[in-house]
DNA sequence: CGCACGTGGTTTTTT
DNA sequence: ACCACGTGCG
């Protein structure tokens, strides 16, 4: 059993599944078989009896790799996976404070805001307080609340030194004030409850602590400060530094130094590109660190990608500092070079696309093998816009979510107010939807009645007459109806009876078509109620409410279509392709003008870049335009700094090499070009002068010192190979050590 | 109450 | 160019 698991593991994987049970960092480059080693580690640990599912706790960012890891795992273990913790944070947290709810001091059936809840909660709340909104933008009030949860910290922990800060501040204390009444938390607020309730309460801490001998985490690289104290604090690390609660911190660290569990991490630190989200890359380096690990495995033999386009992403990701250092290889050959075309306009590049896919297509390739990746979701448009002439099917990804429609919120706004009539957001969304004459002079004054008696909007609605108490006799209503039903019908009651049904049923006009589709989706969603009861032991309403709130997407169809993948860059992550379109590659684009003012941010860019490139298999277009519509207007840009930095020897320029670019002298559409000097490097470099490649291998000895454009001056230390698979390996005085394919990797004999 | 029109904003995203 | 949101009018 343990051989068959081990079996077709390289010598690196197989050492981070047989490691023992103490933490290790696991940096697992592109492709590098990163899922398998995680979730074959679990079963090597059950399946060898060193720790039972009970003992297992994994979590994932999404819960598309969370289910992924489900399912990989139920196919290599013969027994049932009760008792096992495999999620998101997001969704581990809910099940514990779902679980330890009175010790949490919520309510056993809390709600769960999402972002847009969260806004208007916020807008709500910042109404009631009088704060301009001009002057603080709800938007910006929200990601202040949001990021300062996610570093950890309360109201009363934020440092404000400005007057400006201190009404955040204010309002952030209110707004939790509010939740609170209301018993709704939001997405930041999961992960910091639950790690109050696990810091301030020892024997739930040690209970769990006990219990989670082993803590697998996947793509480590994008926790942020709350998710790396909460593992710590799951493991039983000492606090050191950080979280405040000055008064628990001795308490922590002298209790929990008996029972360490192993953390596994896997991540890469080259692909961190969620740091404007508050991912911190510096969790990786401080985990060596406080979870005094010593086993730090690379693995860094790709599976995915040819040479070249290995080679590519190599070069390119070696111009960022403070890498804790990897360098992809593969036993695949070379491959195609990548292929890099410049057009005049974006709708020339978008028709340059379309014609490559066509003969993509005659060539036997499948629409859904190929993705078409952009920087920024606005540039899909003008992409969408030729396949759409062309009659090539595509399914455009990060769009509005399933439980995200305006319907559907609305549907489950009347679950929830059912569920807990304290859910103020909830009551203000339908009081009046579908319209019954309640309008905005009345929510006013139940919302000043409310004020006065400190009440719920609920309690001020059940005192008032006319239209609202028909609105309150309603919502009991469908209540009392559907008090023994299961999950689906109350669905489908609630639906016909709170009048929302009709209402879209009577839309005409213009309106009809949106109206049909709307009532397409509600009736999906009864379908999903369907679903869930089948497939989730606990088919509570409460539940399915907390589904739709932690698992709002993917739920598209359409999976089995042969249509081209368009995605932004980010949304490609942990995806890969056969042939991968990388479009918009200009400067300012992409890399993103916004990120040349943060600090590292054109550091991310690269990453991003990186991420893009190792997300094909085989065959890897570069596009750009001179020219784009951006914003409403004709914008000019450069080439990205990023195709410069790429190696000339892996390109294959599809259009003629414009090697100089003053400006705005060569925007010319149609002129021809005319190469003159070749451009010079962000460095300062120059970067494509041809250089003569050696055509015999016998210069190529180790202790040769060599040049090369990028690295400067090296030493050889080892040579692998020969003729077109040659590589060999160099000692940077200034880069460190690297392995390069002689056939295009630009070194000269010093 | 609902529609029409004006205004501002426009990197990336999961939960 | 395009979209989301908010205000004012019929």
């Amino acid at each position: 059993m343990n051989s068959s698991l081990l079996s077709g593991l390289n010598p690196e994987q197989r050492a981070a599944v047989e490691l023992p049970a103490q933490s290790a960092l696991i940096l697992a480059g592109a492709g590098s078989g990163k899922t398998r080693v995680l979730t074959t580690r679990i079963a090597y640990l059950i399946s060898t009896g060193a720790v039972s599912p009970h003992g297992i706790l994994a979590v994932t960012f999404t819960n598309k790799a969370a289910k992924e890891m489900v399912t990989r795992l139920s196919a290599m273990l013969p027994i049932n996976m009760r008792g096992m913790w495999i999620g998101t944070f997001h969704g581990l947290c809910n099940r514990m404070l779902r679980a330890h709810h009175r010790e949490a001091n919520l309510p056993q059936t809390f709600q769960i805001l999402d972002s847009g809840d969260q806004l208007s909660a916020i807008k709500r709340l910042m109404k009631a307080m009088n704060v301009d909104d001009e002057k603080f933008p709800p938007r910006e009030v929200q990601s202040f609340i949001s990021s300062s949860k996610e570093q950890g910290l309360r109201a009363s922990e934020v440092e404000a030194y400005d007057p400006y800060t201190r009404r955040k501040v204010e309002i952030f204390a209110e707004y939790d004030t509010q939740c609170q009444r209301e018993g709704v938390v939001d997405f930041s607020e999961l992960l910091l409850r639950c790690y109050e309730l696990l810091s301030r309460n020892a024997a739930l801490r040690e209970h769990y602590q006990e219990r989670f001998k082993h803590i697998l985490v996947d793509e480590f690289q994008d926790t942020n400060k709350l998710q790396y104290q909460w593992l710590k604090l799951l493991a039983g690390i000492p606090l050191s530094n950080s979280l405040p609660q000055a008064g628990e911190r001795t308490n922590v660290s002298l209790r929990d130094h008996s029972s360490t569990s192993a953390l596994f991490a896997v991540g890469d630190d080259d692909q961190s590109i969620y740091a404007f989200r508050g991912a911190n890359v510096g969790n990786m380096q401080a985990l060596t660190r406080d979870f005094h690990v010593e086993n730090v495995i690379k693995l860094e033999q790709n599976y995915r990608s040819h040479g070249n386009i290995l080679e590519a992403a190599n070069v390119l990701i070696s111009n960022n500092r403070n890498r804790l250092g990897k360098n992809l290889w593969t036993s695949e050959n070379g491959g195609e070079q990548l292929r890099v075309y410049e057009a005049a306009t974006d709708v020339d590049e978008a028709a340059f696309i379309v014609d490559e896919i066509k003969q993509l297509k005659s060539e036997g390739i499948n629409l859904r093998e190929i993705a078409l990746l952009y920087r920024s979701n606005a540039q899909s448009r003008v992409l969408e816009h030729a396949l759409v002439s062309a009659g090539l099917s595509y399914r455009v990804y990060g769009g509005l979510r399933f439980f995200e429609r305006q319907e559907i919120k609305h549907a489950l706004a009347y679950l929830r107010l059912m569920e807990n009539t304290d859910d103020d957001n909830a009551l203000l969304r339908i009081i009046n939807f579908p319209t019954r004459g309640i309008g905005a002079r009345s929510i006013e004054q139940l919302q000043e009645a409310a004020k006065m008696n400190s009440t719920t909007l609920w309690d001020a609605a059940a005192r008032a007459g006319g239209k609202v108490s028909a609105f309150v006799a309603l919502i009991e209503s469908l209540r009392s109806a559907t008090r023994e039903l299961p999950l689906p019908e109350i669905m489908d009651h609630v639906l016909h009876h709170s009048g929302l049904v009709a209402h879209y049923q009577n839309e005409t006009g213009v309106k009809k078509r949106e109206a049909e589709e709307r009532l397409e989706n509600l009736n999906e969603l009864v379908n999903a109620a369907t679903l869930f009861v089948h497939e989730n032991e606990d088919d509570s309403l409460t539940s399915f409410l907390t589904h739709a709130s932690l698992e709002a997407g993917e739920h598209q169809a359409g999976d089995q279509d042969d249509a081209l993948h368009l995605m932004t860059v980010h949304s490609a992550k942990g995806l890969e392709f056969h042939t991968v379109f990388i479009t918009g590659l200009e400067e300012g684009l992409f890399p993103h003008q916004n990120s040349q003012r943060e600090d590292g941010g054109l550091d991310e860019e690269r990453r991003l870049m990186y991420v893009a490139i190792t997300r094909a298999r085989r065959r890897l277009y570069l596009s750009f335009a001179q020219s784009r519509m951006l914003h409403g207007q004709v914008s000019y840009g450069m080439a990205s700094s990023f195709l410069r930095e790429l190696p000339e020897g892996l390109l294959h320029w599809i259009t003629p090499r414009v090697t100089q670019r003053n400006s705005f002298a060569s925007f010319g559409y149609s002129a021809p070009f005319t190469p003159s000097s070749p451009p010079v490097s962000v460095e300062g470099v120059q970067n494509s002068a041809p250089v003569q490649r050696a055509s015999s291998g016998s210069v190529w000895r180790i202790g040769q010192r060599v040049f090369h454009q990028k690295f400067g001056e090296g030493v050889i230390t080892g040579v692998e190979g020969s003729g077109a698979d040659a590589r060999v390996q160099v000692n940077f005085k200034r880069a460190g050590s690297k392995w390069l394919a002689l056939e295009y990797a630009k070194l000269t004999a010093v």
